[in-house]
DNA sequence: GGCCAGGACTATG
DNA sequence: CATAGTCATGGC
C-alpha cells in the first residue's frame, strides 16, 4: 500500500495562495482542483502515477491515488516534481527583504506573502505555453493549450478525476503544420511547436543542456531557435531552469499590472521599467511573478 | 464594434 | 540599430 509523503517547505510558503494561483483558469486540464483539492499526475517512464498534493503546518502532503505500489523511483520522481512545481528551494527571504523596501512591490508581497514561483518542470510544455502565449490574451491562451493538449497527449482517470498529460515532443514532431493550425493557432505558431519537439525529440535541445553553463548562454541559446525571442526565452528560464534573475521585461501583462500599481495614465516606457527595476536585482523572475497577480 | 492581447519574424531605411 | 507591417483569433 502507498504511503503519504511528506515534504518539507520553507517558512515563506502558504499552500492556499498557491492554490489560488492555480485556480486561475477553468481551462487548466494539466492539473485539477475539485472542492480546494489539487490533483496531479505526471509521466513516468511507461507509467503515470496520480496523486493530490494537500498540506499541512509546515509540510506538503504528496498522496498517492494508485493501487499498485510506486516504486521507489517513481516516488523519487513525483517528489522532485512537487518540489519543482512549487519552488521549494529557492529562499524567499532576499526577495521579501528587497520588497518590503520597494514601493511598486510591497503592498502586493505582503497581500501574496507565501506564493511561489510555480513552475513547469517540462522543458517541452514551458516551451510550448510560451509560444502559444505569444501576442493573445491569457484566456484564449489556455483555450488554445487545452485543445493541443486534447488533441495531442493522453488523459488518464481515477475514479471521478480525471488529468492530462501534456504531448511528448514525439508526439508533436511527425505532425504536419496544419493539424496543429486547425486548433486556431497561427500557422507560424504551429511550425514554432514542431520545430522545438523536433530539436527536443532529436536531442539537440534538453534542460540538462541548457543548464550546463549560465543563464546568459540558456538565454543565448533558446533565442537561436525560431520562434523564440528574448520574452519567451526568459519566460522558460523563470518558470522552468528557475532562474530568479530571468525578466520577461517586454511582456504586456507586466506593462499593465506596472501601470494599475501606480496608477499610471499609460503602460510604462521600457526605460521607466528599467529603473523600477534596478532593486529588484537577482530576484525579477519574482517580481515579475507577484506583478501578474496584480491583473490575473 | 474596435482595440488589444503574458511576441516574433521579416523587410526596409 | 530602429521602425513598420504581418500574423490571425478571440476576449472584453
Amino acid at each position: 500500500m502507498n504511503r503519504t509523503i511528506r515534504i518539507p517547505v520553507p517558512a515563506e510558503f502558504d499552500f492556499s495562495v498557491n492554490l489560488d494561483y492555480l485556480s486561475r483558469s477553468p481551462d487548466e486540464s494539466l492539473y485539477r482542483i475539485r472542492d480546494g483539492r489539487l490533483f496531479k499526475t505526471i509521466p513516468c517512464g511507461s507509467r503515470s502515477p496520480f496523486f493530490e498534493v494537500a498540506a499541512e503546518p509546515g509540510s506538503l502532503l504528496v498522496l498517492p491515488l494508485d493501487d499498485e505500489p510506486w516504486s521507489p523511483e517513481t516516488e523519487r520522481e513525483v517528489v522532485a516534481y512537487t518540489r519543482d512545481w512549487f519552488d521549494l528551494d529557492n529562499d524567499l527571504s532576499p526577495f521579501y527583504e528587497l520588497a518590503g523596501r520597494d514601493p511598486l512591490l510591497r503592498d502586493v508581497v505582503s497581500r501574496l506573502y507565501g506564493l511561489r514561483n510555480m513552475g513547469i518542470p517540462d522543458l517541452f510544455e514551458a516551451l510550448c505555453w510560451g509560444i502559444i502565449g505569444q501576442q493573445i490574451n491569457l484566456a484564449f491562451a489556455y483555450t488554445l493549450k487545452r485543445r493541443f493538449v486534447e488533441a495531442f497527449g493522453r488523459q488518464v482517470r481515477r475514479g471521478d478525476v480525471d488529468c492530462w498529460l501534456f504531448p511528448e515532443p514525439r508526439d508533436i514532431a511527425g505532425l504536419d503544420v496544419g493539424d496543429i493550425a486547425a486548433l486556431k493557432m497561427t500557422t507560424k505558431k504551429a511550425e514554432y511547436l514542431i520545430g522545438v519537439a523536433r530539436l527536443i525529440a532529436d536531442g539537440e535541445l534538453g534542460r540538462a543542456v541548457l543548464l550546463e553553463g549560465d543563464i546568459r548562454s540558456a538565454e543565448k541559446r533558446l533565442v537561436s531557435i525560431r520562434g523564440i525571442g528574448p520574452w519567451t526565452a526568459n519566460y522558460v528560464l523563470m518558470r522552468c531552469l528557475r532562474y530568479p534573475s530571468a525578466f520577461p521585461i517586454d511582456d504586456v501583462g507586466l506593462h499593465n499590472a506596472i501601470k494599475a500599481v501606480l496608477r499610471m495614465e499609460q503602460k510604462p516606457t521600457a526605460a521607466r521599467i528599467k529603473e523600477l527595476a534596478v532593486g529588484w536585482r537577482g530576484w525579477e523572475a519574482y517580481a515579475t511573478f507577484y506583478l501578474w497577480r496584480v491583473l490575473y
